[in-house]
DNA sequence: CTCCCGATTGACTGGTCAATCAACCGGAGG
DNA sequence: CCTCCGGTTGATTGACCAGTCAATCGGGAG
């Protein structure tokens, strides 16, 4: 049992799944290519997933869940409401700088893809949107925003804003060369923030 | 030559493909789905069109084509910037309301499927953004919008707001009910705007 | 009435993969 | 040395579907 380092197979085709996924996109991708990424052989992505869309599935959850965690870490750490909206673009920034692979297959195949894994995933996507509501909600009860925009509203447009920023850099519409992530995100903060605000 | 009633069988089936790649989606919604929804023969399809994919391209062309000008229309007609936008913003949310339909089709099958038929028209994708870079570029000009922020940026989080909340009915994350659509652009525009305003 | 030609039909073909499965390998335990 | 068993292999199968094509229809011109 727990021999020293068992090559985790399991993860090895994950993590080659996520590659292949971003340079072909999902429907392109056959599983022997996950297969010959990872150097395993075909019938060994059926051993540790029952199908094609668990791989995407997997990879999906990983992700997002780490999301949840950390708009909910946000909104209790955080003083204002402008520093916890802040604080939930930071991570998502982080977490294209960090694997911007595997965030263009979430984006694009799962976040954006409503008619095949979006659907599928709609409960926990909408749940990130609802915990952004929330903020903003309370923002507005504090009065540091103002209270004619359903808090609903400005969570899909805060969260829109971030994701087509970052679809962007993703296909080359924004140069990523002359691009500072912080800068870009501050600056997008601070815009929404700003909009947000009384008056 | 030009019968009276020709019952344009091509337009038949564009409009057939409208509903049933709304339905399905792109990947899932076969040809025979499409001739059996515009009541035609399987071949005919083809008569019109060359391929599965022609047919999705027609669409996004015709409407998007649209869309272009509309953008320059705005930019020439209003007076101020945020006019402009606000007009930008008029028609895309006019056109969901006029058919919702074919902006699924057109937002879930190109917009955001930048793997597939996204890649395809980036160009007149990217074309789209410039022009709305362009009047908040020039609203900088004016003085009327601080000049810190790139205009793409601020072009991409404006448009990436407006689908995200257009995506929001489209998939029920925001109820339709309580929904006044006119209400919802004013709300986004005012927000955008007033956060893209100097200091 | 006949010819012609574009519009229309739908059966059929070819190729593509996802998923299955029987066989194989190698180490742990007896 | 043998058995067992989970991990691993890759050839095979079965389904699906885009695109082709030969045949048919129908109306205008001669």
């Amino acid at each position: 049992m727990a021999q020293a380092p068992p090559a985790d197979k399991r993860r090895l085709i994950l993590d080659a799944a996520i590659r292949v996924f971003a340079r072909q996109g999902f429907h392109a991708t056959r599983v022997s290519d996950i297969a010959d990424e990872a150097g395993v052989a075909y019938g060994l992505v059926y051993h540790y997933f029952k199908s094609k869309d668990e791989v995407l599935n997997e990879l999906f959850i990983e992700r997002w869940s780490l999301l949840l965690v950390a708009i909910e870490e946000a909104d209790k750490t955080a003083a204002s409401p402008r520093e916890k909206l802040a604080a939930v673009a930071t991570f998502i920034f982080d977490s294209y700088r960090h694997d911007p692979e595997l965030m263009k297959v979430i984006i694009v195949e799962v976040t954006r893809a409503a008619n095949s894994f979006g659907q599928t995933h709609l409960e926990e996507i909408r749940r990130a949107y609802e915990s952004i509501a929330k903020i903003v909600a309370d923002g507005q009860g504090s009065g540091t925003f103002r209270g004619d925009v359903a808090p609903m509203f400005a969570s899909l447009a805060f969260y829109g804003a971030i994701e087509q920023l970052l679809s962007g850099w993703i296909f080359g519409t924004i140069p990523a060369s002359d691009t500072d992530f912080d800068e870009a995100r501050d600056l997008l903060v601070t815009t929404i923030c700003d909009g947000l605000e009384p008056r």
